[in-house]
DNA sequence: AGCTTGTTTTGGATCGATCTAATCTGTTGG
DNA sequence: CCAACAGATTAGATCGATCCAAAACAAGCT
């Protein structure tokens, strides 16, 4: 009654109870109003939310979560922020969260399972509703099942933790490297190769799986598969050992855009006509590709896409934990450039 | 008592209440075991850790921030996190925040101050302990004052906003566009022209500021300098412009190596030679910068470092938030290349 | 007036941790 | 034997919201 709204120099921030005394009603009435509740009359709430600008009064979600058990909050953790498939991934997820009124806690596991677990663990103590989980190479199903077991929904994205089920969405990349391949060989190649990531993770082996099926499937002798590390050296010398064996490949389907562009780069010092003598495809059509020259031709995997679908499907999951699992694949693009 | 380890299939999470049950102590001492209290006699303490793995317990930092308004998460808000410099930038924040022990909140403004204070206020609704803030385009100086009555501690990085000091880490562009300057003349360049963003930020005023007294220093007449927007036809327009004017220059300083590549490009196509006839700078140093040809020259602004710099300012800054504000710049590296 | 019925409002318990001050235990010294 | 004290443990209040069941109020109908 007698505290007024002059009270701003109080060092405490202002709560529920404080809105109700400034609006003379009770705290269930000023909670009913922040959750739009139909209950409440007009006049009521206006006169309350007349109150809550005159305190300054922010809600404080944390104190709501202890009671409902949902914070508004998801864990996001990818394994290198740094690469720019990620960071496009990232905004699609932070785009629908934001039309969802929710908040993303980020974290980049850097390829470690530990620091994965970490993350994982300190997102389930911070009341996470939920977690987006590229895995980090080597991790143990059993980090799912504690997901599972602490019943926190989980949507993995591009790559699919081995022996552990769940909800899924990334991209086709079996379909990606069967289009790449068609491709190639309506151009007139035979001997075809794969560098596929030396990374052990199912976004590798779906590429190799389904470079075998569609080296079969055109009627060709098995291709050259190379497990390559991502570093510019190690692909330079791989291309340059292929191109230098009997019988050299003319063609080549890289894990991705970057390691494509250091392949272009290395069949170019030797003097080969890419485009021409020979053909180089990347995934993913980082904006790189379109720039460089000459620009290379590359697999359109649409990562803010894949953001979007993931956290959408999370969202739903959330809603309906109970419901059977989806798996979404995201049919990639072949953007044919001058490689 | 009677409770055992094996009401495993319960729905409930386990609390504190259940660990104290399972090690017959009161949840008070557990509370004090998990916060590694020197109080606790080592017997009970292991009593308790074991009565913490039978039970599955995970702590619950909602509940104790509500006590004790901490919640070990910060708030991390960029303008653009598809721009590889904010990918680095935002691993070095990580890095030091899981150090910590902390968990950050990543959201991207995407230059839109309204979607900026919309994650502003949800982060503040979160309980979150402080913010990092590089602020989009447009940002009002009273989004720095509310933080500060709301008294969220905030460290602001890269840009400043105009009329509301703080806490501050960013490179030093003033010193890096000195001594691009000095590197030019150094070549004999005396026509120079500076292609700042047309963004109106700090960081762009600095580089414009820096640019006319350099050049005064030098004793060169007022170089020419083109506002220009980050799409590639702009910057190629502006620089086909500057080119076909009268006595054209011969160096051009730029915003960024994204725009010093178009500009380089334009350059190229239209039969100058890079390096000799016109030299390119940009800043930021990506990794596209060495892999382009010709190896782009860059100012190396170090975004990781600048992450690591501003968490680690603002654990402080939330360690004792009456000290006075501090303001780092990092010195930037000029990388000569073939540019 | 008394009785429904429907709409608003509310007191008090509750979520899961921490904090405070008090209690309990065991030891030591007078 | 008791007071004093240090060390270890605890009961109960508390943080700021939501939930529930009950109460207050208003309008309409006998």
């Amino acid at each position: 009654m007698r505290s007024t709204v002059t009270d701003v120099g109080a060092r405490r921030q202002a709560t529920l109870g404080d809105v109700a005394a400034q609006a003379s009603v009770s705290r269930a009435t000023v909670s009913l109003v922040l959750r739009q509740s139909p209950l409440v009359a007009v006049s009521t709430r206006e006169r309350v939310e007349e109150a809550i600008a005159a305190v300054g009064y922010v809600y404080n979600r944390g104190a709501a979560r202890l009671r409902t058990g949902l914070s508004g909050t998801i864990g996001v953790i990818v394994p290198e922020i740094t690469n720019p498939f990620y960071a496009d991934l990232t905004a699609g997820i932070d785009e629908t969260l934001d039309a969802a009124g929710r908040l993303a806690f980020l974290a980049n596991s850097n390829e470690s399972p530990q620091r994965q677990e970490r993350f994982v663990r300190r997102v389930k103590e911070q009341g996470a509703d939920g977690v987006i989980l590229c895995a980090a190479v080597g991790t143990s199903p059993a980090l799912i099942a504690q997901l599972r077991t602490w019943r926190l929904p989980c949507v993995q994205i591009l790559r699919a933790v081995k022996g552990a089920e769940g909800d899924f969405v990334g991209p086709d990349f079996r379909a990606g490297i069967a289009t790449v391949i068609r491709h190639f060989v309506a151009r007139g190649h035979t001997r075809i190769a794969l560098l596929p990531s030396s990374k052990q993770t199912s976004a590798a082996q779906d590429r190799v799986d389904a470079f075998a099926s569609s080296m079969v499937e055109h009627g060709l002798a098995p291709g050259l598969v190379r497990a390559c590390d991502a570093a510019p050296e190690a692909i330079a010398a791989e291309v340059g050992r292929l191109l230098e064996g009997s019988d050299p490949p003319t063609a080549f389907a890289c894990h991705n855009d970057l390691m494509a562009l250091d392949a272009a780069k290395e069949i170019t010092r030797r003097g080969l006509k890419l485009g021409s003598a020979v053909s180089v495809i990347g995934f993913d059509d980082i904006p790189e590709a379109s720039r460089a020259v000459p620009r290379l031709s590359s697999v359109a995997t649409f990562p803010n896409t894949i953001g979007r679908r993931a956290a959408n499907l999370l969202l739903r999951r959330i809603g309906s934990p109970s419901s059977t699992y989806e798996r979404f694949l995201i049919e990639p693009q072949l953007i044919v450039r001058q490689t």
